[in-house]
DNA sequence: ATAGGGCTTCCCGTATGGCGGGAAGAAACT
DNA sequence: AGTTTCTTCCCGCCATACGGGAAGCCCTAT
């Protein structure tokens, strides 16, 4: 079935912005277009508010593509139909739950729902914390295309803590182990005393959209032998989060 | 400026479903194209994922819209920004706190705080709600086009207590009201014993993006004459969250 | 049953409008 | 000042998006 090339090439332009905001060249390059191409398909996709420009020429998902995100069904919003199933999760494990979305290099946290104890993690809600360091950017990158790794992979990776993992080849061996387990467990990474496991979410489509964590204090989280089946609890969840993404209003 | 037409009619198409889901010919007679037109731009925008086929060749937002939405700056999500306001409210007016979005003719909840009495309104997140019922649906209609309210109050209007306003002219002339003061209280409307008070949210552009709510039991909430106050104080936390909203990465 | 309206899908000739090379201008870096 | 790298603009060419029309479907009404 016949496509219309602009079109095409529009979302490609979108498609790369939302992965990282970037420039002309650096978009013509990527997607491998004609400079004069993007700059066209980026004046049109200006003008309609679907990126902005935000310094130096840098571009980014902008307003249109947001209000259209968020005027439809929001049984597909994550947050909203995760809500209850993170409720469900805390009462099970009885520490704090919370989603995550990937942001560039780095992990965002959405949503959090705390659990009963008196001693428990702060809320993450609104944190950008680089993915080598928690497991929910173990399980993203374990869903990257292997060239992204990599470029991923190349950079300098930043020490939070003496167990935080900075060496690239140690990094990719947790990140092969993500993606053979479907889970990922991270301790004392992020800040000493903490410890958390994270599933990815998939969309109805099978993409992956997000993260579901959870986490607690490391000298109760996680009780010694419960490694898979939390993990597994999280998985089930996650299932169950992604079925009902797919149901329309 | 020259801007690539098929992004711009692709654009429009999608801008027009976002309003309402809807058919090839439906949308061609709303912005004016020819069927065929359509039918390509809706093809290609499926294969992009940027619409969904519902049912009987109805379509939607699909998919990479919200991904895209969703990897965007953070600082943009509503949720994210204001889960910290929202707290700051609670601890102000010791009731709980929450979010809503528009959707059709309903008013959905996506998030809430809740406050540190014992005797609590249930959590709503996940809910929808028939905008003449609450005070989230009147601020929402408030803001609505004049042709667009009047299409909502010709429709039927659902009782759910002996309190519901369901005669149209009175809905308008609490619109009306809720238009001129910025805010709006319902009492014992949606539930009986439930009080609550809405302010809409802006997004930095000056859409009405959200609405604002506080709610608790009408034997304490709201006290009397703190009416004005309270709303004030909510009026002034949505401000700062537009304004956060704002911010760049 | 049958006709009719309204819908989506497909085809295909036309000319519009998107394309991309290249040059000029503007920053940023050396 | 020189050099690289970026964005912006222009313009002739022809690929490609366009839209009329017809075919095929599924309803509803008569």
């Amino acid at each position: 079935m016949a496509s219309v090339q602009s079109v095409d090439r529009a979302f490609a332009v979108l498609h790369a912005i939302s992965r990282r905001p970037a420039g002309i060249s650096e978009l013509a390059r990527e997607i491998d277009l004609p400079t004069s191409t993007v700059a066209r398909l980026l004046n049109t996709l200006e003008t309609l508010g679907a990126v902005e420009r935000i310094d130096h020429g840098n571009f980014r998902i902008g307003a249109t593509i947001l209000t259209m995100a968020s005027s439809v069904d929001p049984a597909r919003n994550i947050t909203a139909v995760a809500q209850t199933h993170l409720i469900d999760l805390v009462e099970q494990l009885g520490e704090a739950v919370g989603l995550s979305v990937e942001v560039g290099y780095d992990v965002q946290y959405i949503a959090q729902v705390d659990g009963p104890n008196e001693v428990q993690v702060r809320d993450w809600t609104g944190e950008s914390i680089p993915m080598h360091v928690v497991c929910s950017g173990l399980v993203f990158l374990a869903n990257w295309p292997e060239d992204a790794l990599e470029s991923f992979l190349a950079r300098k990776h930043d020490r939070f803590t003496p167990s935080t993992v900075v060496d690239p080849e140690a990094i990719r061996m947790r990140v092969i182990r993500a993606r053979a387990d479907g889970y990922a467990w991270t301790r004392d990474e992020l800040a000493e005393g903490l410890s958390s496991v994270a599933v990815p979410i998939h969309s109805p489509s099978g993409d992956v959209i997000g993260a579901m964590h959870c986490h607690g204090p490391s000298y109760r989280f996680p009780v010694a032998g419960q490694e898979e089946w939390i993990a597994a609890q999280l998985t089930d969840k996650a299932r169950r989060i992604s079925k009902s993404l797919g149901y329309k209003s």
